[in-house]
RNA sequence: GGCGGGGUAGCCAAGUGGUAAGGCGCGGCUCUGCAAAAGCUGUAUGCGUCGGUUCAAUUCCGACCCUCGCCUCCA
C-alpha cells in the first residue's frame, strides 16, 4: 500500500515528506544504551517508540535496516576527579569484575527488557569495543584533513576551525558565539585548544582497564566517535533516519554530524528523529534525580512512588498513548487508565473472532482503515490511531451485541485493521490470552456457578463469582452466557 | 544568565484560523436475582494571563506569569 509519509526532522525543525535514498531499502540508525547499569523505565520509552517507528516503516512496505548500537567501552565521567576513567572500568573495579562481566550482564538484562516490552531485535547491534579498528581509522582521516590535533597521545576535533568552514550547530540551532560563552569551564582540559573541543582519543592512565593500541598511545575512543563509526559502517556515509532520545541532541549528535562531515563532507541522516522524555510529576526521568525506577519495579509496583504494578503491555499502551515528541508524564491515575482502557482495547480483540458476518451492512469499515494509515503516516501519531482503534472497539461491541449488522468483507477488513494496527504495528500482544489450561478449568467453575443460579442457590454463586474476583478472575454475565477476563 | 520546549476538563493526552480526538474518572439509562461487564448517553461556551491582527483565534503576533529541558555524561 503506497502511503504518503511524513516525518518530523529536528535538522529542520519541521514535518517532511519521507523519501529514502533506495527505496525500499531503509536505513536507520539508533543511539543504544550504555551498558553499565539497568535500564530504567525513561530509557525504555525511547526504544518503544523507535520500535513503532521500525514496526510502521516495515509495515508499510520498506526493507529497514535497523542498527541499534551498544556503548560498551564506557563514556568519560563527568565528575571531577573522574577524569580520564570511564564508567564501565570503575563499575568493574568497584565490583571486582572484569569490565566485560559488567557489560555482558547489563546487555543480558537490556535484552530481556524489550523483550518484556514486545519490542522487535534490531537488524544489526554493534559493540563499540568491536570498532576500535574503525575509529581509529576515521581519526586518522580527521587528522589529516586538519580537522583534530594530537596532544601527549590524545587526539581532539578543533570545533572551532570546523565551524569556519562548516555549521557547527545546525542541529540544535546555536552558533558558536553563544556556545562559547554560555559553556561551563572544567577542570583538567588543559590540553584542549578551545573549550567546545572533544576528545576523539584519549591517552589511558595506567590503571585504566579497557584500552587499545593505536598510532598515538594506549587509550580508548572518545564519546562520540562509535556512532560515527558504525554507522558508516553499516549504513554507508549518508543514510535515511538517525535517531535517539532528544537529550542527545546538543552534545552527541552535534558532535557526531561534525565527526562525519569532517571525514566525508555528509551528514550521516537525512531525517534526524528525537524522542521525548518520560516525566514523574513533570520532572524528567533520570537516575541523579532519583525519580527513575526499573521496569520490574513497575511491573511488581515494588516502588514508593508506585500504588500497585502494571504489566509491560499496559505500560508499552501507556507510552503509545502519547506521542513521541511530547513528553510524557507518569503517575498512577494516568496508569490505571491505560490498564483500564487496554484491556477494553484487548477484550473487543478477542470478541472479534467470535462475530459473526451478516448478508448485509450498517457500516463501511475502510474508511476507518485510512484513518489509522493517516494517524501513522503523520510523523507516527500512536495516540490518534489508539483513539481509532477505539472507534474499532464500539464498532466490535456493537456488532456483538446485535446492533449493528456487517458483511463478510467489511468484518475482514475490521479484523485487518485489528492484525494489523494492534499486534503488527503497536506491538501490543494479548497478555491473557496466555494460559492454556485456565479457560478449561474456569469453564467448569462458570458451569458449576450456573447450575447454582439455575438453582436460585445465589450465596453459593455468589462465593464463586467473589472468590474468582479476589483472585483477579472478573466473571461477565450477558444473556449469551458467561465469559470471565482477567482483571 | 543563554538557548529551546510546554501550559487543553479531576487525571493522562491529541488537535485545529471557523468554533475542542481518545482513554480513565464521574452522572443517567439499557441489561441483570443483585452486582460487575458490555452498550447507549451526558460531562471543557473553554484550550496560562492581558493585549493585537482577522469576518472569525485555543490555533497567528506581542508582552507577561508559571513550568520543564539543555548549556557536564544522560533515552
Amino acid at each position: 500500500m503506497e502511503q504518503n509519509l511524513f516525518v518530523y526532522n529536528t535538522l529542520t525543525r519541521k514535518k517532511e515528506e519521507f523519501k529514502p535514498i533506495n527505496p525500499p531499502h531503509v536505513g536507520m540508525y539508533v543511539c543504544g544504551p550504555t551498558v553499565y547499569s539497568d535500564v530504567h523505565l525513561g530509557n525504555c520509552r525511547t526504544y518503544i517508540s523507535f520500535d513503532l517507528i521500525f514496526r510502521y516503516l516495515t509495515q508499510i512496505g520498506y526493507k529497514v535496516r535497523y542498527v541499534r548500537n551498544i556503548t560498551d567501552a564506557g563514556h568519560l565521567e563527568g565528575d571531577a576527579g573522574d577524569m580520564g576513567e570511564d564508567k564501565i572500568s570503575k563499575k568493574a573495579k568497584l565490583a571486582q569484575l572484569e569490565p566485560m562481566e559488567i557489560v555482558q550482564k547489563y546487555t543480558v538484562g537490556f535484552h530481556d527488557v524489550l523483550q518484556i516490552f514486545n519490542t522487535l531485535p534490531p537488524s544489526i547491534e554493534p559493540a563499540a569495543t568491536g570498532h576500535i579498528i574503525e575509529q581509529i581509522e576515521l581519526i586518522k582521516i580527521m587528522l589529516e584533513r586538519g580537522y583534530a590535533y594530537e596532544v601527549d597521545g590524545s587526539v581532539y576535533f578543533d570545533v572551532e576551525k570546523y565551524n569556519t568552514t562548516h555549521d557547527y550547530g545546525v542541529l540544535n540551532g546555536r552558533n558558536l558565539e553563544d556556545l562559547l560563552n554560555n559553556t561551563r569551564t572544567l577542570g583538567g582540559q588543559d590540553q584542549k585548544h578551545g573549550k567546545l573541543d572533544f576528545a576523539l582519543w584519549i591517552k589511558a592512565k595506567p590503571e585504566h582497564l579497557m584500552k587499545w593500541p593505536s598510532p598515538w598511545s594506549v587509550g580508548f575512543p572518545g564519546w562520540h566517535l562509535e556512532c560515527s563509526a558504525m554507522s558508516h559502517k553499516y549504513l554507508g556515509a549518508q543514510f535515511d533516519i538517525h535517531g535517539g532520545g532528544i537529550d542527545l541532541v546538543p552534545t552527541h549528535h552535534t558532535n557526531e554530524i561534525a565527526q562525519n562531515i569532517a571525514c566525508c563532507d555528509k551528514n550521516p541522516a537525512r531525517y534526524w528523529i528525537h524522542t521525548n522524555m518520560l516525566t514523574v510529576n513533570g520532572q524528567k526521568m533520570s537516575k541523579s534525580l532519583g525519580n527513575s525506577f526499573l521496569p520490574h519495579e513497575l511491573f511488581s509496583g515494588e516502588h514508593s512512588i508506585l500504588d500497585r504494578g502494571y504489566s509491560p503491555m499496559t505500560v508499552r499502551f501507556f507510552m503509545l498513548q502519547a506521542h513521541y515528541r511530547s513528553t510524557l508524564d507518569f503517575g498512577n491515575e494516568a496508569m490505571e487508565a491505560s490498564d483500564k482502557g487496554f484491556k477494553r482495547l484487548m477484550n473487543a480483540v478477542t470478541l472479534l473472532d467470535t462475530l459473526k458476518a451478516s448478508g448485509s451492512t450498517d457500516i463501511d469499515i475502510a474508511p476507518l482503515k485510512q484513518r489509522c494509515y493517516d494517524a501513522m503516516n503523520d510523523d507516527f501519531n500512536s495516540p490518534v490511531l489508539i483513539a481509532e482503534l477505539f472507534e474499532a472497539t464500539r464498532i466490535i461491541n456493537s456488532v456483538h451485541d446485535g446492533k449493528t449488522k456487517i458483511d463478510a468483507a467489511n468484518l475482514e477488513i475490521l479484523k485487518n485493521i485489528i492484525s494489523t494496527f494492534v499486534f503488527d504495528v503497536l506491538g501490543l500482544k494479548n497478555e491473557q490470552a496466555a494460559n492454556d489450561d485456565l479457560p478449561k478449568v474456569l469453564n467448569l467453575v462458570v458451569n458449576l456457578r450456573n447450575e447454582a443460579k439455575k438453582n436460585q442457590d445465589y450465596a453459593t454463586s455468589d462465593k464463586i463469582r467473589d472468590g474468582l474476583q479476589k483472585i483477579g478472575i472478573q466473571l461477565k454475565d450477558s444473556k449469551e452466557g458467561t465469559n470471565w477476563s482477567k482483571i
